[in-house]
DNA sequence: GCATCGATGTTCGACAGCGAACAGACCACG
DNA sequence: CGTGGTCTGTTCGCTGTCGAACATCGATGC
């Protein structure tokens, strides 16, 4: 059943779904739709089942720019659960689809009165937290080819169809930069038959081809929407050795170094 | 008394700074110190009375990228907020000074036994997200020379003083970008006598005019740290027509568009 | 004072992305 | 069945940043 192809949701007991779903009200997002506003009230929130959510930040003078993408695996609203109810970003509908929509006041009473629920938005709201990170740098060094790649992954991932509607202009907002450069990378791949499109529309045919192509951005932040790290009591630091990434091509873990001469003064 | 130096505690009710108080431990963060690293375990927590921490993002292959930036307004180790007890970025100490400091149990046993912390904790989590995401566009938009004055004065705001010792390389590992990048845009700034600087050491000389080098992102979220800043995406010359907000320089209000055309399928 | 190392200055070619403008292709609608 | 508007292709010069290499200058310790 639909209700329960959001992740975030399907997480918590039975028990507790259960009790959460009086307050949900199933609707359809369309493409296009803006829930939220850059300082706006929060009226209601959001869990998708099969539809995609952009946050989007605007910088002045200059093109918008995705810094995190909500699918299934979380909800529209985190702002809620601190305590805020605005949020610091634009919410844009971009893959439309089903999802369960709830409002702000049976939210927080929700928060309230279903213990599990909290946890389970909080480690979303953790994992966002990286996501938005993790774009950042993404946005700021890899090139339009390797980022439109990645993109179009994890829009894959989130509304589980290989095929949606979007311009070149629409992603170029996404990406951060001009229609031009993304229908330079699309063509390149076009030609190398990883996708197709015409007017709107884009297919992925060659899935592991994409995944060659994109930043390891992707690998690492990108698919997997479902999982969201568990916090252990002790501490779990043995768990994970790597993941400190090479810092760059030419050796500067310098910046760790002990700097006896850069003590402040 | 310094302790009472770090906002996000200073807003709590006396009665409850007093008996937070006792889990704290006053140390001085020391310029270079890792405090966390990515998938690392978080074993304390720290508030800055006068001291600067940078959170940083590694993509591989690449710099370093400073995604926020946290002073006396705020604290580091904010998952254990959220119930997770690692952090994805890494927490560099980039201006030493007095901090307090708090083992993690204290911390989460303190967010159960005083009413007050966890609203102000989340209240600055909101904040923090608010700016990563507009550090995320600063990023991406706008030029080495406008986000070094932009640095440079948010530094100074956190650190209480207009001189600190931090080398050109250092600096553009904050940056994201090469080190001759940040040596021109100094030289530049020297030039002008908004700087001055010397093998390590920055002093400020022109706080106005190195605002006016800045990018607005500092007007909007940079200055100061006590308030919770209400985060405003770039521009917000008065009247932005609500929900319509100026995409690029050239009208491409189009993104809303009702779209007969583009529902999804 | 001298050696050494770290910090900064300078230069080179290369290139990704920008801004602007225009042309062709395709679709929906009248 | 044509027409208008949208989507995509293509071009131009320009600028900011990159990568690499090397030069200099100043502080620190011997």
């Amino acid at each position: 059943m639909a209700a329960l192809q959001n992740f975030l949701l399907r997480s918590l007991p039975r028990k507790d779904y259960l009790n959460l779903a009086r307050g949900l009200t199933p609707v359809t997002l369309v493409f296009g739709d803006v829930l939220y506003e850059p300082d706006r009230a929060i009226r209601e929130v959001y869990f998708p089942s099969a539809c995609l959510v952009s946050l989007l930040t605007i910088a002045e003078g200059h093109r918008a720019l995705e810094v995190g993408m909500v699918g299934p695996e979380g909800m529209i609203g985190v702002p809620l659960a601190l305590g805020v109810a605005e949020s610091p970003v634009r919410a844009l509908v971009q893959g439309g689809g089903p999802a369960l929509r709830m409002s702000k006041a049976r939210f927080l009473a929700a928060l309230r009165a279903i213990p599990s629920l909290q946890p389970a938005v909080f480690a979303y709201i953790y994992a966002l937290m990286g996501q938005i990170a993790q774009t950042a740098a993404c946005n700021r060094f890899h090139v339009v080819e390797a980022r439109l790649a990645r993109w179009l992954l994890m829009t894959r991932d989130r509304m589980s169809a290989g095929e949606f509607r979007m311009t070149h202009e629409f992603l170029s907002h996404m990406l951060g930069v001009r229609r031009e450069g993304v229908s330079d990378a699309a063509a390149g791949f076009q030609q190398q038959h990883l996708i197709e499109y015409s007017r709107g529309k884009i297919r992925i045919l060659d899935h592991r081809g994409l995944e060659a192509a994109a930043c390891a951005c992707y690998r690492h932040s990108g698919k997997q929407p479902g999982h969201i790290p568990r916090w252990r009591p002790g501490g779990n630091q043995a768990a994970v050795p790597p993941t400190t990434c090479k810092v760059s091509t030419r050796g500067r873990s310098d910046i760790r170094r002990s700097n006896s001469t850069l003590t402040t003064p």
